[in-house]
DNA sequence: CATGAATGAGTCTTCATTCAT
DNA sequence: GATGAATGAAGACTCATTCAT
């Protein structure tokens, strides 16, 4: 979990935006809950460019001095932000595809689905706040990152498929999760059809179960029969 | 063009956007233009928030007090970067929607793929640094209104499909264009697999061929022929 | 003048702290001097820690922003105000050490030490007000840089002497110099027995002049007589 | 040793610079040797505006709360590490003062010169150091007061020469000592000509020695002996 | 019309100091 | 006594916007 946020494999400029303390004690790991959901209201009622460290603090209840012994700077406290989300999704959907390993594709193509609409939907207020957020320098790299970590677990499930093999699995699950990405944001920003939510899911299960079938190159055994 | 850009069906807060003259003059036309392509510069080597108007004045060879004379403050020039970047985008696809129109959704879904990323590619660096912008407040607005211009072609090109019947084409039409969008943005941001981007248009091609064939309602009377 | 303000032979921490423009037009000069003079009186007034550009800005009657149009932070503006007053004394001494090139050596102690107190003590508030800034960081650089100028100067004029050679003439003269600055210092700062003033630039020519008496070696010609 | 920090003759300004506890347990006075010595280098690393209480007790291994306990504030806390090293430098001049009373002036000379450099650069980290606390308001009051005790105890050497009368022997002994102090400064900044370091007591016994045989008014029952 | 200096509110960030644990 | 988290005032610096020239 956060992985990405180790400070081996850092480049400089993103060591600058590790938090300062580990929240171990209760104490601290409250105040930076406190934070992180300060930051998403700041950034849902204010925008991107309003949130200021210190709104943030003030909404969070504490100091911004206080803020700035959690976070180096306010890039760092809107990384963490992110980064814990974006954790959440990754991990779920981690989760799911090691539990399809051996499966088969339209299984696979509905847990993933499934998996990262639950996570990316569980609170909507959060990821649609965070758009902007991924749309910064900082932001994007974080984005990059897990979804590397993403598209790698796709792909060793992928390639574990019991009645499928696919070409070039790493492309394919490329594309199945960032064609996962735009409807989502699309539903969150309310950007749709009316009605549209409720088919989301089911449009999803089929967009990416008839990419997934198009893409595989039948096994032998199978091509036999 | 630029149609969103109109005051009527405009929001008071939308209304402050609007440039505040029409480039009619050839100068004028040339100043707008040099400050659309410094504003991408800055953007691109400065990030979005060290955008100041002062540096795309400066690096568009002209003093901020010119740059007021064009946008009324500096949401508004990003504004009319981000809307002439997705307008040329919404006209490629409307174009190509029109071309479709009574064709096969093979072939639509080939042609949607290849107009946007036609429209998209075209200028990368342009793509990229608005990624941003279009994260913030007004950005999302703008983005909302013209991915609705999209859907709608969308959904009446698949509509007059002359193989194909939908569902609810709207719906489609939403998944089909949004899908698009994830994939690409990896691309632009290089967070795709050694290799991927020559495969980008196969693969997208595949994703929405497939997707617009397990959408449709075949027909009777085109099966039995 | 100034010619440790120049961008080559810069080191990289000291580029930082050159001023943003020339002040090459009148209101410029004007500005620049309003704010030289308030940056005394603040220092005077206020200490150094308590010299912000916010006071500087507002005793020199107009708001930070413009401070910042001319330096581009506070360790450039109290830079710039130490090294103009640096470059009064440095040239005082330079021109006094060129008129006393092959001159007998009591003259040059006399003449020296007329020249560094007329300097020093031209704006006791000024030289006073600038021993914090020298002391600082930037400071002492700066003091450095013009104490070699000075030195080289002093140096050339002591080779060039009538009566006498130096077996190392430009350790001679670093004493010399900073042999005056102590004494000069004490007077400005007020720690100095009652009526010392008065004897200051006796006692500091009857210094020099005996060092430097005590340090020749006497020319043959002088030896044969 | 450290009576210019008795509260009596204090000013109500110099009284808050007070150190709160007398280091009388040996616990106490090794505590405040930690906080002296990290005093100095976090000076020497980080300089005078960056060196924060915090960073002080810190380098001291131990808290904030510590360092609270021994000094009021942080101007009390330079205030002492400042006086402890004039005091330092004072004694020795002090001692050497009273060994030579009596003696001829050329021993005064060289002894006097000898004394200070070797307090002076005992540790040259120190004093180099402390030059920017001597700069700042409290530090300059101290080394006046430092520097009158030295001056009185040098008086009363010059005074009691075997060899010389003094027509201001006052103002002798404050030209004799202030002029040792330019120089020393220039060799712990390095702003000195190569090699000139191992010259250094050379030439400053040299210039005190001239100075003082100049300055003397020989008294006439020893010239007829 | 163009220019670019001036403005000053608003950000981020630091740090001396306190005090509950 | 020791600790170090919390505080919030204060400082450096930026930048959108205006307007005299």
């Amino acid at each position: 979990m956060l992985q990405f946020l180790n400070s081996h494999s850092m480049t400089p400029a993103a060591a600058a935006l590790k938090p300062r303390k580990s929240p171990v004690q209760a104490r601290s790991t409250a105040t930076v809950e406190a934070l992180h959901t300060a930051t998403i209201q700041v950034l849902t009622r204010e925008g991107l460019s309003r949130c200021t460290t210190t709104r943030v603090a003030q909404r969070a209840g504490m100091s911004v001095g206080s803020l700035y012994q959690y976070y180096p700077n306010r890039d760092a406290l809107l990384a963490a932000v992110l980064a814990k989300h974006l954790d959440g999704i990754a991990s779920a959907v981690e989760h799911t595809c090691r539990e399809h390993r051996g499966g088969p594709v339209s299984a696979m193509a509905a847990a993933l689905v499934a998996a990262f609409l639950a996570a990316k939907l569980r609170d909507p207020g959060e990821s649609k706040a965070l758009y902007a957020v991924a749309g910064e320098r900082g932001g994007a790299e974080l984005v990059a990152r897990v979804h590397a970590r993403m598209e790698a677990e796709i792909t060793a499930m992928l390639e574990s498929a019991a009645d499928a093999r696919f070409d070039d699995a790493a492309a394919t699950a490329a594309i199945a999760l960032n064609a996962l990405v735009g409807p989502v944001r699309a539903v969150l920003e309310g950007n749709v059809p009316p009605g549209f939510e409720a088919r989301l899911e089911g449009q999803l299960a089929l967009l990416l179960g008839a990419y997934l079938q198009a893409s595989r190159i039948p096994r032998r055994e199978h091509a036999r029969r």
